[in-house]
Formats: C-alpha cells, structure tokens, sequence
DNA sequence: GCATTGACGAAGG
DNA sequence: CCCTTCGCCAATG
C-alpha cells in the first residue's frame, strides 16, 4: 500500500477521514498486476476484504482516471472477463487495443482465456 | 436527508 | 439455463 501517487486529492470528505479512501488500495492493486494479466472486480474487493462490494471498486475505478500513474483499468474486468468498463475509456477501443499490446486477446469484448490470465491479488499476493 | 444509480457478484426463481 | 432480486457502500440528484 504504498501511496506512491498519493491520494486523487479528490477524496471527497468521508472516505478520506477512515483512511485512505479504499480508491488507492484498488488503485495500487491493479498497478501490481502483471503485464499480460488480468484481474476481477470481485477479486480486488475480496482482497480488500470488502467481499461482494465489487461495485465499489468499480466506482473506485471511476476516479483511476485522474490517479498518477495511470491505473491501468484495461486489466479489470467482471466477472465474466467482459470489458465492462470500455466505455469509460477515452475511446471505445482503446481498452481492447491495450489488452491486445499485452498479447491478451480480446472477442466480442471478452477476454479470451480469462481463467488463465485471470490474477488474484489475494492469492499472488498472499495477504 | 431520502431516493436513485453505479466499470459487480452471488443467489434465487 | 435465463432472468430477476438482493446486497454492498459511496456519490449524486
């Protein structure tokens, strides 16, 4: 948990007070996937501890795009390894190109393999 | 301050 | 097996 990039300096009151809002825990995980991996939204909240509240940490990626380095949101992905959040991208294509730079091969907006490259931070990391 | 929504996930029908 | 509902927590209207 390194605050490398230190917080988005939008923490926006509460969050900021507990500690830390939880955006930089998903936003360091996600930096500490591996090139060519990829991870869950679910897999990142269990690591957090927040379980089921995956739907925070895609909230939490709504603010990655401010965040210092880059998150590189391209490797987060549902459940199903579908790019979710391509959308939110600056351009629609833009996740699946970098997925595809990382010889991750992306069809009909679905991580192929996602099984394979999937990576668990609560497993490779050993909390 | 209450109601709705959101890059999700799991369980139930 | 597909679709619906609930849960989670925070932000926005």
């Amino acid at each position: 948990m390194r605050k490398t990039g230190k917080p988005v300096k939008k923490e926006t009151a509460r969050s900021v007070n507990k500690e830390y809002s939880f955006f930089e825990n998903v936003y360091d995980v996600v930096r500490q996937i591996p090139k060519g991996r990829v991870t869950s939204f679910g897999a990142i909240a269990n690591y957090l501890g927040t379980r089921m509240s995956a739907r925070m940490v895609g909230w939490a990626m709504n603010g990655a795009h401010n965040a210092s380095p880059k998150v590189p949101a391209q490797r987060v992905l549902n459940r199903n390894g579908m790019l979710t959040g391509k959308a939110h991208f600056a351009t629609p294509t833009q996740m699946e190109e970098l997925l595809l730079n990382e010889n991750i091969k992306v069809e009909n907006d679905t991580v192929v393999d996602f099984e394979k490259l999937f990576w668990d931070p609560a497993k490779e990391l050993e909390i």
